[in-house]
This record gives C-alpha cells, sequence and structure tokens, in this order.
RNA sequence: GCGAAAGUGGCGGAAUUGGUAGACGCCCUGGUUUUAGGUACCAGUGGGGCAACCCGUGGGAGUUCGAGUCUCCCCUUUCGCACCA
C-alpha cells in the first residue's frame, strides 16, 4: 500500500491510539520475573482543561516510559486524579453545581485530553481520590495511626473572617484582607488534628543522603526544611514557675538582654489583665497572617509585659516581652535574647531601648565589632561571661550546657525547624476525618467496618462554611464505643493527605479488600517520578512520610517511595509563567486540533531540557511541524523509489559516519533524559539524509528505520505508522532499540584546532594514527601558527589528544 | 526575611564536564519554484571592521597554557515558606 502523499496528523494518530488500544499496549502485568519499571508523573487536579504545564509533565513521563519499555523494561504507568480541594467549592459557588459533579465533569474531559496526546497510560489503574474506594483506605490508615499514638490534637491558628464566619486558606488571605469580603483577617485558635511527621525527622533526613537519584537542590531543600540543629533547652524562672526556651547559641547566654514569648502565649495573657497597653498589643496581633513571609517580612513590634525573668546563671532580673514574630505552636512559645549577637534581637533592641551586652569576641583580633550599627554574629572567644569567660564559643557550648544540666535548668536537645502536620481542614470538599466525638468517650476512631465515612455529595455551597457542617443527618451518630449519641467529626483532610500514597495505589489498584498487597512490593518504589519543583518540599517530605508510615504498618517494605526524581520546569510565555489571570496561556487543545499530538509532544520536548523552564513560542511549533511533515515525505519519496534493499556500501561511508554520530548522541542523551537534544540529533539525521543522492537507497533505509525508533518515544503515532508501512514491522512499540555500528565511525583523519597561547589561529588534518611529535610538527607547520610565534620563544606545546595543540610562546 | 535555583546571539537553547562558544530549531535577509499569497527547496545569519584582525557567555576580581564551565564578591529573575495544588 502506497503512503498518502501529505502528512495527516488526526486520522493516522486516530488510527494508532486505536491500535494500543486493541492490543492493551500500555496494560502493565503484575510479572514479577519480569524487570519492572514505574514510570509516574504528578497526577493533576481535575481543574477543567488540562494546560501546558500538564502536557510537558505528562510529555516527558510518556517519552521516558516508552524509552524504557523499548528497553526491554516491564513498564507501569498510570494516570489519576487529584480530586479533593478549593477550586471545587469555588465553582460550585460561582455556577451552581455541586464540587462532585464539577469534579467528575472535569475528569471525564481532561481523560479525553490525555488520550488525544496518546500518552501510554494503563487507563485500568486509573484512580480518582474523592472516590470513596480510594479515601477509604486513607481513613483506615489514619484511625490505624491514631491508636498507634501517632495523631494527636491541639489547637493552632488558623486565618479567619469574622464577617463571613469563615476560615480562609493562606491563597484566600489578600494583603491580610479577606479575599471575598475585604474585611480584616483574624488569627483563630482552634482544635486540629496533627501528625507526629517529627517521630520520623530523623528518618526523613538520613533518608536524605540515600536517594542519589534525586536532585542535589531537592535534597539541599528538604535538609534545610527539616532544620536539625543541636542546642540546649534551658529554663528562666517567671513568678517562681520555670520558662523553657531553645537557643542554638548557649555561648551568649551571659549576653541575654530579655526574654520574649507569643502574644498568645499564658504569661502574656496574664499580665494583659492589668495592663491595658499590652492587651492592645496583643489584639493588634491577632491581625497578623499566618504565613511565614508574611511573619518574617513584617515590621517586628514588641510590648514589656511587665514581668521578669530570673537568669539561669547569673540570677539577675531580664524584662519578659511579648513580641510579634515569637510563634506560640513553635517550641515553648518563647524565646531568650541576645541582642549584641543576633540581628532580629539587635534591631528589637535598637528599637526599645534594651540593653547590647557584648560576650562574644572574634577570635582574630583585627575582626571589626562595631555594636552600634549591628550584631556580631560570628563565633568567638567569651567575654564578660563569669567563669566562662575566655573560653571559646564551642567550649562555652558544653560548659553552659553542663552547669545548666548540674543546675537542673536545662540540658543538650536536638531541635528540629519540621513541624508536625496539621491535617484538619474546615472545608467541604476533602475526605471525611474518621473520627466519632463522644461526650462520654471524647474522640472515637470509627470502626474499619463502617468505613469508608463517605462525604454527602449532594450539597449546595452558600460560600459560608462546609455544609456539612450543618447537616444532622451526617453529624448525628452513635459513639462506636458506648453506644450513645455522639457526633461526626465534619473537618475533612488535608487534601496532601491523598496525594501522599496514591503512587502506592496504583500498584494494587485492583484490590477491593486491603489498601495494598503484594503487588506493591513489586512496583515500588517508582524508579522515576516527574513533576513540578514546587513540589520539591510539602508534597515529596508529605510523601516520604507516608511510605514510612504505611512501612511500619507493614504494607510496603521498601523504605523510600521515589528512587529517581526528575523536577520539570515551568511553562513560560513571555518570560512569566503561564496563567489565566496573567491572560497569557496557550490551549493545548486548540494546538492539537491544529498540528496533531505528535507535533505538540515533540516542541515541548525539543523547545528545553526538561528540569529547564520552557519558553513558549508559536512559530518554534511550526518549526517542529516542519520537521515530521519532511519526514513524512521523505518517507514517502523513499517508499515510492524502493525496489528491494541494497548492501550498504562505502560510497556513501561520510553520510553513514554522521548518521551513527548523530545516533550515537542521541542514545547517550536518551539515557541522560536529555530530550532536547534527541531531537537535535534527529533533526541532524533528517538533514543528512535530506541530502543524500536518489540511489543510496539502503543506507536510507537503515537511516529512516534508525530515526522512527528513537523518534517513537516522542512522536509515537507518525513513528508507528511509518514503521508499519515501511514494513519493518506490525509493532514499533515491539522493535530493538538502534544501536550504534562502531565500524562506521571510524575516521581516516582527524582535524585539529590549533591555538597559539589559547587562542585558535589554525586548524590542521592529521592522520587518526599520527602520535604527539607527528602533531607538533603538523601544527607548527601551519602557515597563520608561523606568523603567530614569529619572533618569538616556545615555551611549551600542549597536545589535547583528538581536539587540540596549544602553542605556549612569547 | 529565610531556603533553593537560573542568567550564553534578535529568540528557545547546545557545548563530549577545564579544550574550536553558538550544535539543532525559530526569526530575519537573498535566491529558485509559483499568476499571486502561502508551502517547499537552496544560501546567508553573534557584534564590529574593506581586510588583517578585534570583541563576546549578567557585572567585577582571581586560578590556569586554556574558563560559559572552577573560586570569591555583587546584580537581576524564578520557585518554596507549612490552609493553592
Amino acid at each position: 500500500m502506497a503512503l498518502d502523499e501529505h502528512y495527516k496528523p488526526e486520522s493516522l494518530e486516530a488510527e494508532a491510539q486505536q491500535y494500543w488500544e486493541e492490543n492493551q499496549s500500555f496494560k502493565a502485568v503484575d510479572d514479577t520475573s519480569k524487570e519492572k519499571f514505574y514510570c509516574l508523573s504528578m497526577f493533576p487536579y481535575p481543574s477543567g482543561r488540562l494546560h501546558m504545564g500538564h502536557v510537558r509533565n505528562y510529555t516527558i513521563g510518556d517519552v521516558i516510559s516508552r524509552y524504557q519499555r523499548m528497553l526491554g523494561k516491564n513498564v507501569l504507568q498510570p494516570m489519576g486524579w487529584d480530586a479533593f480541594g478549593l477550586p471545587a467549592e469555588n465553582a460550585a459557588i460561582k455556577n451552581n453545581v455541586p464540587p462532585a459533579r464539577w469534579t467528575y465533569e472535569n475528569i471525564d474531559y481532561m481523560r479525553g485530553q490525555l488520550k488525544r496526546l496518546g500518552f501510554g497510560y494503563d487507563w485500568e489503574r486509573e484512580l480518582a481520590t474523592c472516590h470513596p474506594d480510594y479515601y477509604k483506605w486513607e481513613q483506615w490508615l489514619f484511625t490505624r495511626l491514631y491508636e498507634k499514638g501517632l495523631v494527636y490534637k491541639k489547637t493552632a491558628p488558623v486565618n479567619w473572617c469574622p464577617n463571613d464566619m469563615t476560615v480562609l486558606a493562606n491563597e484566600q488571605v489578600i494583603d491580610g484582607c479577606c479575599w471575598r469580603c475585604d474585611t480584616v483577617v483574624e488569627r483563630k485558635e482552634i482544635p486540629q488534628y496533627f501528625m507526629k511527621i517529627t517521630d520520623y525527622a530523623e528518618e526523613l533526613l538520613d533518608g536524605l543522603d540515600n536517594l542519589p537519584g534525586w536532585p542535589e537542590q531537592v535534597r539541599t531543600m528538604q535538609r534545610n526544611w527539616i532544620g536539625k540543629s543541636r542546642g540546649v533547652e534551658l529554663s528562666f524562672e517567671v513568678n517562681g514557675n520555670p520558662l523553657k526556651v531553645f537557643t542554638t547559641r548557649p555561648d551568649t547566654l551571659m549576653g541575654v538582654s530579655y526574654v520574649a514569648v507569643a502574644p498568645e502565649h499564658p504569661l502574656a495573657h496574664q499580665a494583659a489583665e492589668t495592663n491595658a497597653e499590652l492587651a492592645a498589643f496583643i489584639e493588634e496581633c491577632k491581625t497578623m497572617e499566618t504565613s511565614e513571609a508574611a511573619m518574617e517580612t513584617m515590621e517586628k513590634k514588641g510590648c514589656d509585659t511587665g514581668l521578669k525573668a530570673i537568669h539561669p546563671i547569673s540570677g539577675k532580673e531580664v524584662p519578659v516581652f511579648s513580641a510579634n514574630f515569637v510563634l506560640m505552636g513553635y517550641g515553648e512559645g518563647a524565646v531568650m535574647a541576645v541582642p549584641a549577637h543576633d540581628q532580629r534581637d539587635f534591631e528589637f533592641a535598637q528599637k526599645y531601648g534594651l540593653p547590647i551586652t557584648q560576650v562574644i569576641k572574634p577570635v582574630d583580633e583585627d575582626t571589626e565589632v562595631d555594636l552600634s550599627k549591628a550584631a556580631f554574629t560570628d563565633k568567638g572567644v567569651l567575654i564578660d561571661s563569669g567563669e566562662f569567660s575566655g573560653l571559646s564559643s564551642k567550649q562555652a557550648f558544653d560548659a553552659i550546657a553542663e552547669y545548666l544540666e548540674k543546675a537542673g535548668k536545662g540540658k543538650v536537645s536536638i531541635n528540629y525547624r519540621l513541624r508536625d502536620w496539621g491535617v484538619s481542614r474546615q472545608r467541604y470538599w476533602g475526605c471525611p476525618i474518621p473520627i466519632i466525638n463522644c461526650p462520654e468517650c471524647g474522640a472515637v476512631p470509627v470502626p474499619e467496618s463502617d468505613l469508608p465515612v463517605r462525604l454527602p455529595e449532594d450539597v449546595v455551597l452558600d460560600g459560608v462554611g462546609s455544609p456539612i457542617k450543618k447537616m444532622r443527618e451526617f453529624i448525628d451518630t452513635t459513639c462506636p464505643k458506648c453506644g450513645g449519641k455522639a457526633e461526626r467529626e465534619t473537618d475533612t483532610f488535608d487534601t496532601f493527605m491523598e496525594s501522599s500514597w496514591y503512587y502506592a495505589r496504583y500498584a494494587s489498584r485492583a484490590n477491593p479488600d486491603s489498601m495494598l498487597d503484594k503487588n506493591a512490593d513489586y512496583w515500588l518504589p517508582v524508579d522515576q517520578y516527574i513533576g513540578g519543583i514546587e513540589h520539591a518540599i510539602l508534597h515529596l517530605l508529605y510523601s516520604r512520610f507516608f511510605h514510612k508510615l504505611m512501612r511500619d504498618e507493614g504494607l510496603v517494605s521498601s523504605d523510600e517511595p521515589f528512587k529517581n526524581l526528575l523536577t520539570q520546569g515551568m511553562v513560560l510565555k513571555d518570560g512569566t509563567k503561564m496563567s489565566k489571570s496573567k491572560g497569557n496561556t496557550v490551549d493545548p487543545q486548540e494546538l492539537i486540533a491544529k498540528y496533531g499530538a505528535d507535533t505538540v509532544r515533540l516542541f515541548t520536548i525539543f523547545a528545553a531540557p526538561p528540569e529547564q523552564s520552557l519558553e513558549w513560542n508559536d512559530s518554534g511549533v511550526e518549526g517542529a511541524h516542519r520537521f515530521l511533515k519532511r519526514l513524512w515525505v521523505y518517507t514517502h519519496e523513499h517508499q515510492a523509489e524502493l525496489g528491494g534493499i541494497a548492501v550498504i556500501t562505502d560510497t556513501h561511508k561520510d553520510e553513514r559516519r554522521e548518521i551513527h554520530e548523530a545516533l550515537a548522541q542521541a542514545l547517550t542523551d536518551f539515557g541522560k533524559y536529555q530530550f532536547n537534544t534527541v531531537v537535535a540529533a534527529c533533526m541532524k539525521m533528517m538533514n543528512t539524509l535530506g541530502k543524500l543522492e536518489a540511489g543510496a537507497h539502503a543506507l536510507r533505509n537503515e537511516s529512516i528505520s534508525i530515526l522512527l525508533r528513537l523518534l517513537s518515544p516522542i512522536a509515537p503515532h507518525i513513528s508507528q505508522k511509518l514503521w508499519q508501512e515501511l514494513e519493518f514491522g506490525d509493532d514499533i512499540l515491539t522493535a530493538p532499540w538502534p544501536e550504534v555500528d562502531e565500524a562506521a565511525l571510524v575516521k581516516d583523519s582527524i582535524e585539529l584546532v590549533v591555538q597559539v597561547n589559547g587562542k585558535v589561529r589554525g586548524k590542521v588534518s592529521v592522520p587518526a594514527s599520527a602520535d604527539n611529535a607527528a602533531i607538533e610538527e603538523a601544527a607548527l607547520a601551519d602557515e597563520k601558527v608561523q606568523s603567530f610565534i614569529d619572533g618569538k620563544t616556545i615555551r611549551k606545546i600542549i597536545v589535547v589528544p583528538g581536539r587540540l595543540v596549544n602553542v605556549v610562546a612569547n
């Protein structure tokens, strides 16, 4: 059958997709005798339509999956939906559609888009986190962890809009005000569930050393986030009671000039009863935003509580301030302040006229210390510190810790910046927290036989609070322990809960009887995880935590969820991130309609290496399309001429070398997942092909077969079609991966660059077998080189084999 | 504020990891084909200069025979900061 003269992506892509579906080409088989490769792209939030970021993420994942498959691996590439979240509630309010319907409709549309792009997913394993079959197991695990003591309840601040009487997400707080009604947002302390991620802090930190397949920057960010520090926990005395603080600089202890407590601290509240100024300050602090970025950049303010704290060593009294930068939920809600040796304390002390007492001097006498300008934060030698004077900071750390320990006022302790994970949300569209609150028995986990606790889906959202918080038929229940009247918890889980274990569920997707089964141990860990760098900390850390929780529950045997991680860059247009609000989005659907899936895939792969940001360019898409059209036309012409495959002869030796050099480059770059240069090599190959004279059938045939196989992970539809049409085989997915013919790479002579004093002055061609002496001789004989060394003395000649000669002369 | 990255032609990017800076593609210019536009194909394309040459990888210093690559300082942009996902 002769090929159509014109490249028609729409029909040939439909044909290829139908072929894959009929042959179940991407169904992953749980066959433990085969070497597996689990490739996972971060699942999307079903927001309505795919955006270019999704297209890029999933194209990269599909290229890796298809590449690994061609290398002979048993590949699993699943897809699902991170379906709970805030946008569904907003859409529900705006369009008067229940969040569930809105979400499921979006999923249907977006699934169609993914299929149209030809991604090789095993759709039988598809999951949506809002489905009770999925979240049942999350509820189940939570109840197990509750029994184990890894879950606890405590109060924590939320953003509260006093007008709407509702809790706001950080995103919904704009310049300290409610996004809907512009009322100033307040901090409100409410009881919430926490998971003890800090119990795993040490393992989460150590584990980073055993993840060589993760980018170093991500590991560094996680290390810093966990923020392990060794310091001393010590107590000041206030009104006869100990006030605990933690410091990493006990060597500066003798320079403490005040102690600061959080505005919500009981000491501050107590003192405020008789102190109007302090009461006003605490009231003012209620309007602070909860985000750390806001806390750190706001003006540091404080107020004297009038209380005095007794220094644990000197016994002297220092004032107790309440300060807006001290967090109640972090440590004991109190810090000691040493203005001379900490910049924040320094600025605060200057502002409120507190003493700045130097107790550390630099080791090097020449180092200038000007305490009228800034704190001296380096370590050094202690001064004016009584018996500790003269010690180095390091010696003083131990000496002071020992002193405090003996006096029963402190001890060395390890502190983490990492805080326990607050998982309660006061929102509707999320997984119900499986707890029943009984007036007699307290909080009681829902028994396994009663799971899942289903989220009612037939609801109307009015924008003021979650509808299930008013739904008696949901709330009213009986206590599983005593059988008495009780109420269901109406908070839902943080949506990070669902995305922390979905990767594992794909492996046991078909099992209705347990969260995970033995297949999880075959497929896990994920061999390659791909997603945006914006998830470098939270999602990836929570997933690592969950994996360890599941391991300790006997559900998986590995320690880490993701063996290799690829953090894909953002898709930009006009230098900024594509977003609806900026109006610079490109709709993938329109591009697919205009050029076909292969062109869209090829462009996203070619435009930038996977980890870098990708600058969108409409005419670049044209270029990718042009390449595929040329590929089609060349192949068409080739097929028309084809009359029995001739033997490859030496006539086209140079061209064949170019083809195999490009192949070698492509194979190396595939291995490095540097796919943009794989495409460049393919283009180079086709340029060589274009130069070939009409008669070179054999080489053309070899080249096209190489090109199609290299291109098949990236532009799979056209590759499959042409592979079949040229009768290379029925299915390019099962074709052998191309190999370089080393003999084709051999050169008779090589060209070397000749430099004089590091600057290129000429080129010489020498036999490939030439030794250094012969190369030097040839280099010096070059006319241009001669003119540059004329009248100078040759000091040295450096020969870099196969590359260059550098003549050093002066 | 803290933590992590990235800066190379008009544009996206490449550079065998210390060895010819600008592969590959886009844009642009000229040409061929076409009634014309478009397509396709061929040639040119970092800047300056008639040329020989000179300059050139965010800025400044340094190491080296040789630096886009290594070291230090500075600038700009992006991402994350725990309730967006």
